[in-house]
DNA sequence: CAGCCGCAATCTGTCAACATCTTTGGTCAT
DNA sequence: ATGACCAAAGATGTTGACAGATTGCGGCTG
């Protein structure tokens, strides 16, 4: 059962014979995938005549898929001065935490009383997929990067049953974050945000949805101090 | 007719009228504007030919402004299908009124460091006014309805100094509010959120940035239950 | 040689026309 | 009379061309 959601995560079919839709949205999700990959240099100016050639439509559709993006903030526009991509600062990296912290932080707490048996297993099984992921016994095809860790908070989100929540949190914050993918390959540091997330479950479990909700809010709030300096004082530990 | 909160390229300049910017640019806020006040009917189809010749511009622009209030979720869009007038429904409110508080929490806890003494001063002056217009001895001129609370949790929002956050709140959040718009006038209840205002403001001359969080948390939440339930169970008790 | 002015190339904003899809209404067959 | 099928009408999606604005370059002037 694939997310039937309006996911703009499409890993990447073979050949997502995805022609469906109106060109406007597939272009949509095409340039969201393709500022958040990198591939549209961030800060950089957006020639509409140029990505049109590219992507091999007309202006028209390109316009509204652009003004769409401006409203997601990955994008910014001036009248008569073109677009430019957003640019990824700390300040902006710590105000998008901040607002996560408290959004997830109602996730949890709302998902707690929602989520099923099933619901609360599969939170443990992507927790000790994540651990094994950590010691490299997991299956790797299995393990895009960092994919545990979105699935985890993906999953909890969509348990809160507050569609408008969904909507900020999945189509909103989430791809934002890809603005600042990090090296967060610090062993240390993963397992700290294992541990985070097993005391998460373990309030769920128990039911008590305060607590899941407070150790949520701590957890992004480390992520978020660890994340921030880290940007600050870019160690080239690679 | 100043609508200070629509466009964050100019946070406090003196108004120089929406008639300068795009085509699209200015449907988007007379949309916006005409969605909000009630003009076009919630959960209506939006023909393309009709408003075009309502508003005497082309389909281009108007697919533009549409595109935008789309990712505002102040319509909805099929493909091959139009557009329709978002709904309203007490789930919905609900909803907006949970992520309200969350953010609403963050913007009170962030704003007791930031605001000077004038902005505290001020503050005081709005509950002030609030509170004189409950006595019905306000400079009636000054008061449009309900917009000093509104002016309140704006500020507050202004002062928390972070740009997702204010944006978020501003400019998708509060213009969603206006789709429920009640009869709020019931005395009793005006009254109660005047003191909640003044012990959130008290919170925060205190500089107590926790306090001022939880009071702000459970005012919103308070206001979220009134709502919901003036809104399932309608009292025509005016 | 530096700075300003003006022109041209380019881009953004807008429009009207074309193509495709959905819907609706009518006709025909059962 | 009812249901399916077909056609016409209208709406949405897309395109290319036109108008106004911005930018960059080159020449002129102090």
């Amino acid at each position: 059962m694939e997310q039937s959601a309006a996911d703009p995560t499409e890993p990447n079919g073979p050949e997502l014979g995805k022609a469906t839709g109106t060109l406007a949205e597939r272009l949509f999700h095409e340039l969201t995938e393709a500022i958040l990959q990198g591939d549209l240099e961030l800060g950089s100016k957006i020639s509409e005549p140029l990505l049109a050639k590219k992507y091999a439509v007309s202006r028209g559709p390109l316009r509204e898929a652009l003004h769409r993006l401006q409203e997601r903030h990955l994008i910014t526009r001036s009248a008569n001065q073109g677009a430019r991509v957003a640019e990824a600062t700390p300040e902006k990296l710590s105000d998008l935490f901040k607002v996560r912290m408290m959004l997830e932080s109602l996730a949890a707490r709302e998902a707690t009383m929602n989520c099923s048996g099933s619901d609360l297993a599969q939170l443990a099984r992507i927790i000790e997929n994540h651990e094994a992921q950590i010691l490299g016994t997991a299956p790797e095809r299995h393990t895009a990067l960092g994919s545990t860790d979105r699935d985890f908070h993906f999953l909890i989100a969509q348990r809160s049953e507050n569609q408008l929540l969904i909507r900020l949190l999945c189509e909103e914050l989430y791809p934002l974050l890809r603005l600042y993918r990090s090296r967060n390959d610090n062993l240390e540091l993963r397992k700290r945000a294992c541990i985070e997330h097993r005391r998460i479950l373990d309030a769920m479990i128990d039911r008590d949805p305060e607590m899941a909700e407070l150790m949520m809010r701590r957890h992004i709030d480390h992520a978020r101090q660890r994340r921030v300096r880290a940007m600050e004082h870019p160690k080239t530990s690679d």
